[in-house]
RNA sequence: GCAGAUGUGGCGGAACUGGUAGACGCACAGGACUUAAAAUCCUGCGGAUGAAUAAUCCGUGCCGGUUCGAUUCCGGCCAUCUGCACCA
């Protein structure tokens, strides 16, 4: 009687799903909760991919135990529907992205249900949905309200050939993807959200939470705090800064400041010149007085010509010019140092200024190498070492300096007058309280976090809910007007200059000003995909909900999430967006806990069968439709869990599925073996235990490939034996079931059982069972095995080595050495050291 | 360059808190069943010497250390992967 999956798992489908056996109860008082979360998928025309399954598949074990535990379980899914290959496809082809994102979703649909998982179809969300994306744009609504949303000027990515802005992932090494034309920066006003307002609270409350320390690290490293100071430095026009004998500053007319951050106050001392980013406000607004101004134009030109790719990936050569004309004073030194202009310094971190400090800094000492500039050592290392090695170090650093001291652990300050002799812990303060006393600067804690850029140009998002009068200026639509529905249209293409395609809208475009009523237009940009997946796990607690986002009884029942699911490659941007909109509606008393997730793990991907990553031109996708037909989702669920460690890629094996298959056949006939009894027969009692605290243990820890491991040993054992009695076999199957749910459904049923595997409770396990009455005892000589002894687990220490040395051949082993020591670690391990006679 | 991870048989991988390295699966080889093949079932399977299921030696990327004992801990290298990348 062979195994027929594909009847078995049509069968046990459709009960599922037309009986909504899975469905979250809407019970809040009774039970204890558990809401685990998969990233929902972007419903791409390829159809699902390999990767997908294996965070479901994962996320399913855990529900399906968790409701064999007793808890109400919320296992939701969606569809993250809007985005750019819909758009872009819809503009090769004409076919409105509903339509195709319909289409897609559809075929998801049914592909998910083929494999079986538990999900709350009943609570399918869809981005799409103006009744979600209502929510999407009120949420917008209410940051605008608090002052989080605001209008900035930020470059767009532009083709020059298609006269399009594109998205960071169409620009590739520096061209446009679809054209190859030259990409370049252009500017365009853009709704921007303050995400660095919660920049400090984003990095602190990852304590408290359940993530794998290398996703907080990212987030960290992403958000990138550092401590310094913000420091003005006086300038003027050359001619109006007066020198005394010793070159030191005596008189400054008409001074400004150019004010820098630093990192590193207490290198001050060292600081020989400045340099400004391209884009630096300086350099217009003293044009007049810059001596060599079309040569600085000149340099802003080519730099902002220079695409992002270009700045970043090949200038490592550094570029500046001088700006003459004006100078700079250092205040501690009170010398006049130049300003530079140059690329490598960004406009977008700290002030666009900095101090140069070459000799401690390896950008600065690059440049300064370059351009001849001064390179002034401040800071030795106080090694520890003896006076003259110190002295010879500090003659070193004081001669030609090879490369820069940036030591920031060990350093000790010297040449800088009131700074010397200390360490650059106590210096860093010390800098920065003078600069304090002097009123010419503070401390400041800088991130690199930027405010997160909102517009798209772009027709298939969400359109945001904005107005624009020319009395009243930008105001949010009346909430009473919500959803803002994205209009019906046939052109998609995108407007003129980087315009969204909505701008062509004429008639959808015009509007009455929500404040004064008079003629005013509405925003033509739509929101970034990110914005429907940062609040969705929400929506499911609370679906169909048209009055609030989701009930606050709702939310208060299911927040926050168990457990979060998903890819290395959100756990920055997606997970860093969607906590900020937490916080966000946390503060303004939406929901009820600060942070959205309370455990966030990360699965690893799965590679194609040559080790590579999956993708088209590699001619190495799996369909996993295939794998269902050929295989069936147990298999298919079996092997992707069997596969290898939880977190780390894995290449996919044709052969090794086909193993996972033979396993499930295995089992599938070990009822014709079957005998009745309703107890464990001695001979797997300790086995049946032992199998249920592992495979307990190992779901928690993700550890799904050594529970199959031990579903192979079990059934290996079985088969050893020609038999398993009844009460062995129900066990059996309830521990496979989350694995592998069809089959075992459908054996369970065989075997007489009226309840199905998921009404009933998760097998438990006894301590005492676990261990074992007789162990072997390895007997090793100076470390290496030379024997084991059986022992009777429950003897004394003083029993148990007299019974190891009785034994035959550790006698003889004794016999031939001079023993000088003998360890025993009771349980573990017995071992001679000593020499050969 | 920075951060994080990984490195174990022909292959995917296991090994609790420092205590029998190679569980489980694949591949391979042999056997049973069969007219035959497939499927299934059973057995073997890190390397070297060896007739051997005797014995000895080597073996977890490389070099060294701590320890009675190291895949595991420490120091220093090498390689691969992922993320970030001129963040002052």
């Amino acid at each position: 009687m062979s195994y027929n999956f594909r009847k078995v798992e049509e069968k046990w489908q459709k009960k599922w799903y037309d009986e909504g056996t899975f469905n979250a109860k809407q019970d809040f008082e009774n039970k204890k909760k558990w809401y685990g979360l998969i990233e929902f998928p972007y419903p791409s025309g390829q159809g699902l991919h390999v990767g997908h399954p294996r965070s479901y598949t994962a996320l399913d074990i855990v529900a399906r135990k968790r409701r064999m535990e007793g808890y109400n379980v919320l296992y939701p899914i969606g569809f993250d529907a809007f985005g750019l290959p819909a758009e872009n496809y819809a503009i090769k082809n004409h076919v409105h992205p509903k339509i195709t994102t319909e289409k897609n979703v559809n075929h998801f649909r049914e592909q998910l249900k083929s494999l079986g998982f538990s999900f709350d179809w009943s609570r399918e969300v869809n981005t799409t949905d103006p009744n979600y994306y209502k929510w999407t744009q009120w949420i917008f609504i209410q940051l605008y309200k608090k002052g989080l949303a605001y209008k900035a000027t930020m470059p767009i990515n532009f083709c020059t050939g298609c006269k399009v802005g594109l998205a960071n992932e169409e620009v590739v090494n520096g061209v446009c993807e679809r054209c190859g034309s030259p990409v370049v920066q252009k500017e365009k006003s853009q709704w921007m959200l303050k995400i660095t307002e919660y920049a400090q609270r984003l990095i602190d409350d990852l304590d408290g939470i359940d993530f794998l320390e290398k996703i907080k690290a990212q987030q960290t490293n992403w958000i990138g705090r550092s401590e310094g100071a913000e420091v003005k430095f006086k300038f003027a026009s050359e001619d109006d800064i007066v020198l005394d004998e010793n070159m030191k500053v005596k008189e400054v007319k008409n001074e400004d400041y150019l004010e820098i951050y630093t990192t590193r106050p207490d290198t001050m001392f060292g600081a020989s010149y400045m340099v400004v980013a391209p884009e630096h406000s300086i350099l217009e607004k003293y044009a007049s007085k810059i001596t060599n101004i079309d040569e600085v134009k000149k340099y802003q030109e080519e730099a902002s010509k220079k695409s992002a790719f270009e700045r970043g990936e090949l200038n490592k050569e550094k570029t500046g010019v001088e700006v003459k004309g004006i100078k700079a004073i250092n205040p501690f030194t009170n010398e006049v140092i130049p300003i530079w202009v140059a690329d490598y310094v960004l406009i977008t971190y700290g002030t666009g200024a900095i101090m140069a400090v070459p000799a401690h800094d390896e950008r600065d000492f690059e440049f300064a190498k370059k351009y001849d500039l001064p390179i002034i050592p401040v800071i030795i290392p106080n090694g520890g070492g003896l006076q003259e090695e110190l002295e010879a170090k500090f003659t070193k650093l004081f001669g030609d300096m090879e490369e820069p001291y940036v030591d920031k652990e060990n350093g000790i300050a010297v040449n800088s007058e009131f700074l010397n002799g200390l360490s650059t812990k106590d210096a860093i303060s010390r800098a920065i309280k003078e600069v304090e006393d002097l009123g010419i600067g503070t401390k400041k804690v800088n991130y690199k976090l930027r405010d997160w850029v909102f517009s798209r140009q772009r027709y298939w998002g969400e359109p945001i809910p904005m107005v624009y009068c020319e009395h009243c200026g930008w105001n949010p639509i009346d909430e009473s007007e919500l959803p803002l529905i994205l209009p019906d249209i046939e052109d998609y293409e995108p407007g003129e200059n980087g315009e969204s395609p909505l701008a062509k809208q004429t008639e959808w475009i015009k509007t009455k000003c929500p404040v004064c009523g008079k003629d005013a237009k509405r925003e033509t940009d739509t929101m970034p995909q990110w914005a429907g997946s940062s609040w969705y796990f929400l929506r499911y607690m609370d679906p169909n909900n048209d009055k609030e986002l989701a009930s606050k009884e709702a939310l208060e029942y299911w927040s926050p999430i168990d457990w979060y699911n998903g890819g290395m490659e959100h756990t920055t941007l997606h997970l860093l967006y969607s906590r900020f909109w937490h916080k966000f509606l946390y503060d303004i008393g939406v929901v009820p806990t600060k942070e959205p997730y309370q455990k966030r793990t990360s699965h690893g991907m799965i590679l194609g069968t040559n080790g590579e990553k999956m993708s088209k031109s590699k001619g190495n996708v799996i369909n996993p439709d295939d794998i269902v037909k050929e295989f069936g989702a147990d298999t298919f669920r079996v092997y992707e869990m069997f596969m290898g460690p939880f977190d780390q890629t894995a290449p996919w094996s044709m052969e090794s599925i086909r193993g996972c298959g033979k396993f499930l056949d295995r089992v599938w006939n070990m009822q014709n073996m079957m005998k009745d009894g309703d107890a464990y027969s001695e001979k797997f009692e300790k086995m049946m235990h032992k199998a249920i605290k592992k495979v307990s243990n190992d779901i928690e820890e993700m550890k799904f490939n050594t529970s199959v491991a031990t579903f192979m040993t079990m059934v290996n054992e079985f088969y050893k034996e020609k038999t398993i009695n009844k009460a062995e076999f129900k066990t059996f199957l309830q521990l496979l079931n989350p694995f592998a749910p069809h089959i075992t459904e459908e054996l369970f049923s065989i075997i007489g059982e009226s309840k199905t595997i998921n009404e009933t409770p998760w097998p438990t396990y006894d301590e005492d069972k676990v261990i074992d009455d007789m162990i072997s005892i390895p007997v090793q000589v100076n470390g290496k095995l030379k024997a084991l002894v059986d022992v009777d687990a429950n003897l004394s220490k003083e029993e148990t080595i007299s019974i190891i040395k009785e034994n035959e051949k550790v006698k003889t082993i004794i016999e031939g050495l001079e023993v000088k020591k003998e360890i025993y670690v009771p349980g573990k391990i017995f071992n001679i050291v000593g020499n050969k006679k």
